[in-house]
DNA sequence: TATAAAAGTTAGAATAATCTAATAATTATA
DNA sequence: TATAATTATTAGATTATTCTAACTTTTATA
């Protein structure tokens, strides 16, 4: 049993940890919101704890163990957001503050019983891939829209970061996930993409923007 | 905002004060599973913050901002009771420690959504009244089984305490909330009740059962 | 490569919530 | 009512998590 704390380190350091897994503790101090030495001792207790590799002045690695832990919280934290949206009806930017707070709920048999009146689902409702019961999860091969070119046609499957405002931002915009994008033109000054999906015949995203959507190519 | 260990202290106050509302660091202590010491400091702690009325070797009493505090948790945490068994399939006997995690919850909209999908219910899977929002609860005039006579017909419409233990018992004898129970005699030896209901022609009630059981006369 | 900037660490203090041991006040009882 | 038992309080320590100030190591740059 981690404290709520602990949990919340853990999932930062899963969250921020991408390719190689690598985080410093600078990263993680922001992330967090907490002063270095913080976040330095914090990092002692969780290497004492087995749940990091951690060695002077180098960035802190999750163990096998601490990455189970964190994919575990992340499960719990997904779920939560899914149940919010598909059985009481909150919009994917509402949901966050209350998973974050959810996700700390010790209770495997309202975990599961979320999971099985969702119809064990895959994703959140931001894309995101729910890990398993024993902390498995693989992100599909998707494509950042920012990465691909003018004339791809591309289906809406994630966002990156899902921030409130990011979120209202594309409830503005009509863009759902699902949606089928094409990409009309990218203007290379500054990579402004004109696309075209739903009934918007022309649309404007920003590169920032376009950055955060994960999209799949369509045939 | 208060701290998860201040709510807790609030909800006992607020469940132990029945009649005159005073309670006694003793019994708090007994209730929270905590050493006298402990809840001694905190009493301070609460009387500083103008929860409690506080006097030295006196028993504690909550103020009215106190009990408003409190009657505003509890309702969070007999709307999550309600939610869990109606939306989420979960037994009345299953609850209790799901929604003592939940209800610490801060999210207004997450607890107006409940109430909004349970329809605004006035009482929670075990017959206790919910407080409205603004902290204001009031019991039916509910009598104790164990205050009823031979021949009595009654109603039974709630549960004093909801012990996991004592609500399995309860399932084991198919004793739901709403059951008509016919008082077929006491025993004037150690008060047991010989009852009949629904199917049951004849079954026996001790009367430290029927003292959990709080019932409506039917006329 | 010497120096400045950034990142990381150590030491020591603060707050919240808990404990044990000792003491004081209140209540029950012989 | 004097004494014992119970209840309440005080004092001081402990653990978890955080902070600031000072110092060290690593990285970037002139």
């Amino acid at each position: 049993m981690y404290s709520q704390t602990e949990e919340n380190y853990l999932k930062a350091l899963f969250n921020l940890g991408n390719h190689k897994g690598e985080v410093n503790v600078n990263e993680l101090s922001r992330e967090l919101d907490l002063k270095m030495p913080t976040v330095n001792s914090m990092m002692k207790k969780l290497a004492e704890k087995g749940l990091i590799h951690y060695e002077s002045y180098k960035p802190v690695r999750l163990s096998e163990k601490g990455k189970k832990e964190a994919a575990l919280i992340i499960r719990k934290h997904r779920l939560t957001e899914m149940f919010l949206v598909e059985k009481m009806g909150f919009g994917w930017d509402e949901v966050h503050n209350i998973a974050e707070q959810v996700e700390h709920i010790q209770s495997p048999e309202f975990f599961a019983k979320m999971d099985e009146l969702l119809g064990f689902p895959k994703i959140d409702p931001h894309g995101s891939p729910i890990p398993d019961q024993s902390g498995k999860m693989a992100w599909p091969e998707y494509i950042k829209l920012s990465e691909c070119k003018a004339g791809d046609t591309v289906r809406f499957r994630a966002v990156t970061h899902s921030s409130d405002e990011f979120l209202k931002f594309l409830n503005s915009r009509e863009l759902l996930l699902g949606t089928i994008i094409h990409i009309q033109s990218v203007e290379p000054f500054d990579n402004t993409f004109t696309v075209s999906y739903g009934n918007r015949a022309s649309a404007m995203l920003s590169h920032i923007a376009a950055e955060k959507l994960l999209t799949e190519k369509v045939s």
